[in-house]
DNA sequence: GCATATTATCAGTTTGGCTTATGCTACAAT
DNA sequence: ATTGTAGCATAAGCCAAACTGATAATATGC
């Protein structure tokens, strides 16, 4: 009975979902299906009522679901115990992000890690998606921000959160003045996009196509601050994450218009090396990531 | 960090040595230290202050000590809950024995047993020290009761108690009347041994040489049963364990007289295979045993 | 019923943790 | 002070637990 296992069946029952409960805890689904089992086997009895879903758990299920829940919550004591005895978290955490996660963003989650632990170290570095992956892999980043988060054999990704996509128009267009846009609406419009090898790419091009926008693509780009940069200038409009537009919307240099399109969004998410466990201050800036995930 | 852990530490941490608490836990000293080493790591602080002889507990140490204890208690509540639940702890639990554990000891531990898992079952097999081992190797028994336990690679051994040695003599005897008897006193008596080949017959032998007592070691035997048969029909004296005799002193077959050495000892331990895991009756079987130790 | 989403199972692979063997350190006794 | 003993640390090797990836089975919604 590890505490990992603890941690996962939290997770599991939480979300009552074996594969978000995996996850969340980045991994697989096979790892937890397995864990439920052994658990079981283990304790003599079912914790999942696997004839339902979403999954249920039986009354046993529900006496070791408190039973994680209240050791965690004891050890979390234990590690801030611990931390003060020790005068705070020392070390260092590397993380490697792609540029659109948001200046800002990171700085206000740079400045909660520094007053959470005085002494230790925040080291952003932002860099394109494919080097953030390689980072992780070499172990020259102990965390990888990146959207549509794909694990691998060596990476694991745990989801962050889904940013909602709105249209990115310049202050001087007609739809600036709109409380909200529809899909079909976007026909026949000049649009800046992504490159193709991206994966908003394709999913941008999937939702107009089902909704039956056509778009002028124009022009296109591999990064988020071109596109601005294009829409600002009066080339087009665009659909971005609502929350990488803050500056320019701020400054006058864009507008963001709601989209009715309650299945799109943008998944960012978390990346880090299988197996590797991590050190105290990495773990301690992952919660909180994931704790300001509705932030 | 594994309940098992937690276990090792707690052990570790109550008797103020590893070697001490590592076999309490039936594993080996080197494992002891390679794991508070790794929690130690983990931790990023020292939790025994290794300048020391008996090993002291550093402030974190202790802190990690409570909480080890606390998350302990915390399962065995949930294990409870658990029975209750169930309806108790199923399952069986198989032991093999040396003949010389004693009968009537044995059928008090069966009653508690039972008392405590009504639901559970628990066999006890009288063996031949050899054939127990047998028995825990190929898991035709879950746990074995021998004296001088041996560990191997696949069998580990707990220490369980030590059992104090006295003169077994016939009520004829003059030794009988007395209150206690010298090593020295068993110059040139008459002795009924074990066999060569036994532990106990070893250790005897170097005690009493060390104690410059030359015995007449007419008979030897391979159990403690034919010796006492030997003792009662007047064939000579022996040194046995005082439990074993019961019996015997009771029916005013045989006297048993206390011998002045403080280090002779017969130890008992519990055999049982390594890494195999404890089914619910049979751990709980091995608590009671050990929690019995000085019954 | 079919489509979709979720869980179960199987095989293959990695790695953490255990054992044995041996070296080293603290303490005590002569 | 020196040497002996008990107890802890370290090294090398080995094994079993646990994870991944792929695929089959099962539940639910339309």
């Amino acid at each position: 009975m590890t505490l990992w296992e603890l941690r996962l069946f939290r997770a599991i029952g939480g979300s009552k979902s074996m594969s978000k409960g995996a996850s969340q805890c980045g991994v697989s689904q096979s790892a937890a299906s397995q864990h439920v089992r052994e658990v079981e086997r283990r304790l003599g009895v079912a914790l999942f009522d696997r004839g339902r879903r979403p999954l249920d758990l039986t009354p046993a299920g529900r006496l070791y679901y408190e039973f994680c829940r209240e050791v965690l919550r004891r050890q979390e004591e234990f590690a801030r115990a611990l931390e003060d005895l020790k005068g705070g978290v020392e070390g260092t955490v590397r993380v490697a992000s792609i540029y659109s996660i948001g200046l800002s963003e990171m700085s206000r989650l740079q400045e909660s890690f520094a007053v959470r632990h005085p002494a230790a170290h925040l080291h952003v570095e932002y860099q394109r998606p494919d080097k953030v992956y390689d980072s992780v892999r070499d172990e020259s980043a102990d965390l990888g921000l990146v959207s549509y988060p794909a694990a691998s054999r060596d990476i694991a990704a745990i989801p962050w959160r889904k940013e909602e996509m709105q249209v990115a128009v310049p202050p001087v267009h007609p739809f600036a003045a709109r409380e909200e846009v529809w899909p079909a609406d976007l026909n026949g419009q000049e649009f800046i996009g992504f490159d193709e090898d991206l994966s908003i790419r394709r999913e941008l091009d999937k939702f107009l196509r089902a909704n039956g926008a056509a778009v002028n693509m124009s022009m296109h780009f591999d990064n988020i601050q071109t596109i601005k940069e294009a829409v600002a200038l009066g080339s087009g409009i665009s659909i971005l994450p609502a929350r990488t537009m803050q500056a320019e919307i701020a400054q006058g240099r864009l507008v963001a218009v709601k989209l009715h399109a309650p299945d799109l969004h943008r998944p960012v998410g978390v990346l880090h090396r299988r197996r590797k466990k991590f050190n105290a201050a990495t773990q301690s800036f992952l919660d909180l990531l994931l704790a300001a995930e509705s932030a």
